[in-house]
DNA sequence: ATCAAATATCCGGATATCCAGATATGATTA
DNA sequence: TAATCATATCTGGATATCCGGATATTTGAT
């Protein structure tokens, strides 16, 4: 896969996607209603901006039942992985924002890489 | 000076603005006639992405008589710095075809820290 | 088969971006 | 001062991008 840097700045270059991508290194995998509780944005816009990201061979998705997963490309090269790391120093507020409410959200679905079944209610 | 990565992803977004500022982060500073060759580019376009650069706080001016030489701005924070290098070792084919055609660049101004009057002719 | 949840896509419209070409400004030289 | 070189800006038009809201689609449960 050819990954042009230009290319990938455009990709980064909205702040939807951008928080999506920070997120998305940080946890390994995230579904989309993660990501729209998390973030508090409309799901369609989450939805649109990941599906680019896809074509872009950017992130990969992976359904488990009703929910998509997805994560960062395995084959993102390793200076795309560099850069953003860097950026998720730079706007470390953010982040750390963002980590407290996936801790608290309510009904989150189980990794799929743990398990395929929806959140068991105890 | 705040620098967002978004705003600072944006500007890298584009094809003329990627590699002038790659070409100033390897050599320190350049007048807009030297990007000009060496990307052999018409010289408004380069001129306005200049500009934009400059009115980001990405790149800093400096009038040397009829030249006008550009240079990464010294508060430039150091991920976006870090990112720059990155993007150029992405793409280094592009790079070292430009630093050869810099080096053979005809009436090539002298660089404004070493001099300021133009190219004396022998 | 029906319903609801999770996700994806379509449709307009508003806005932003990029460019080429013309022209303006500023500095140097004759 | 006139001419010229280096650089900057303006103008309009083509294209891209982003968004909200409506609507499909897929899936699991009843």
């Amino acid at each position: 896969m050819i990954m042009q840097p230009e290319k990938f700045f455009r990709a980064l270059a909205d702040r939807t996607r951008l928080a999506c991508l920070q997120l998305l290194l940080q946890e390994r995998s995230l579904c989309v209603c993660e990501l729209v509780h998390v973030l508090d944005l409309p799901q369609p816009r989450i939805s649109r901006h990941l599906a680019q990201l896809r074509d872009q061979g950017i992130v990969l998705d992976e359904r488990h039942g009703a929910w998509v997963y997805y994560r960062l490309h395995p084959d993102l090269p390793d200076w795309a992985r560099q850069i953003l790391e860097l950026a998720g120093r730079a706007d470390h507020d953010d982040t750390r924002t963002w980590r407290k409410r996936l801790k608290t959200m309510p009904n989150r679905p189980v990794a799929c890489d743990q398990a395929i079944s929806p959140t068991p209610e105890p």
